[in-house]
DNA sequence: ACTTGCATGCGTGCAGCCTGTATGTTATTT
DNA sequence: AAATAACATACAGGCTGCACGCATGCAAGT
């Protein structure tokens, strides 16, 4: 029997074909990485043309933005998924940095977020799609707790979270490239453990 | 007046060429990055022709990636020319972080080694060509001798090297764009400072 | 309700550029 | 003088972004 082609509102169409793009298009970047993935492959893989990726995206790049974007976006949802919230800061940042390398294992999530966004958007542009949906400003707000509670060496916030992210995206790396987690989760509690017993030293304790 | 070819050795005229065009070929991948540099723009500002590029080198990456050895080996330098050597393992550790982020302000650096390098050369491309000449190894060997002096928590030191570098990297980075040097060194010697104080306490302090 | 006009979603073809290689030419070494 | 290294030139294939064309959804007026 024929198919009548199944009137969909423009809505619909749009919505369907945008998934099929950015979804193929995150498997092909993931598999290859983004300067070996070619736009005729991807509308390939999603069953469209590269009319439709050119009406939906302005360029490659453009595309590649988006599908990073929706990575920060389930990498916020997935940690949010396991926070046990409110807890003191320095646990806190245990943990939340526990639940961001896990999150990172998620495949190709490395090589997407990690290896190519810096090169494709530059390095504020990656910052940008991450602190809009959570990501640096959190560990911000958990260093600056820790401050203000007395737990962390009074330092600029900003720099010192920049810092430990960029720890912890290493960390995430190492682990995706087989380090055991268990490992680096160790070091990384070291780390923060370290700033946190420097604090009570001038006050809480007496240097034999 | 004529200019007689003024006949030069095979190593001279391999040499000049070579030096020209990684010469030329960094400037433009520090200007506009790996991806958006095109080797007809190299060869032209290298004066020479495409043909002694790919005679001098297999394809694009692999001149890119003689460019970052050569970085790789000037930042060596560098450091090289800034050490204080013997000294505690926790202050050389500080040094050598200042000293770092100093080396690597050099004009495009950062975008060489840090954005560019890991997408193009992969991860391991990157870590390979810093251990052929120091860097990680430096660090690790620098890690290993605060751990065995006890000055640093018993973790496995490579791991912790890395997120040490990682952390190092992304000073430099911050600093490239704007951020005072001296408050990321700030922020640099609180996170040594803390993995060192964390030390001392289960032997040398007692917690009120 | 109908159709008229416009906007949206998408397919196709083209122009320009870029990479890597094959082939030719000149200079150097042996 | 033969062989080889150092280059120059020409070519093939592929990719990106855009211009254009077509069909369908949609909003308005009557």
């Amino acid at each position: 029997m024929q198919v009548p082609p199944a009137r969909r509102s423009n809505r619909e169409r749009s919505d369907t074909t945008r998934q099929a793009l950015l979804g193929a298009a995150r498997a092909l970047f993931v598999a290859r990485g983004y300067a070996e993935t070619a736009t005729p492959d991807i509308v390939a893989a999603a069953g469209v043309t590269r009319g439709a990726l050119y009406h939906h995206f302005e360029d490659k790049a453009a595309l590649f933005r988006a599908v990073v974007a929706a990575e920060f976006e389930a990498v916020a949802a997935d940690i949010a998924a396991a926070a046990p919230a409110a807890m003191d800061p320095v646990a806190a940042l245990k943990s939340g940095g526990a639940a961001f390398l896990a999150a990172m294992q998620a495949e190709g999530r490395t090589r997407l977020l990690l290896l190519d966004a810096p090169a494709v958007l530059g390095r504020a542009g990656v910052d940008e799609l991450d602190e809009a949906r959570g990501g640096l400003n959190e560990l911000q707000l958990g260093v600056e707790a820790a401050i203000a509670a007395g737990r962390f060496p009074v330092v600029p916030a900003r720099p010192l979270a920049l810092l430990l992210s960029s720890a912890f995206d290493r960390a995430a790396l190492a682990v995706a490239d087989g380090e055991a987690p268990a490992t680096m989760q160790t070091v990384i509690e070291a780390v923060i453990d370290g700033l946190a017993a420097d604090r009570t030293d001038p006050a809480g304790t007496v240097r034999l």
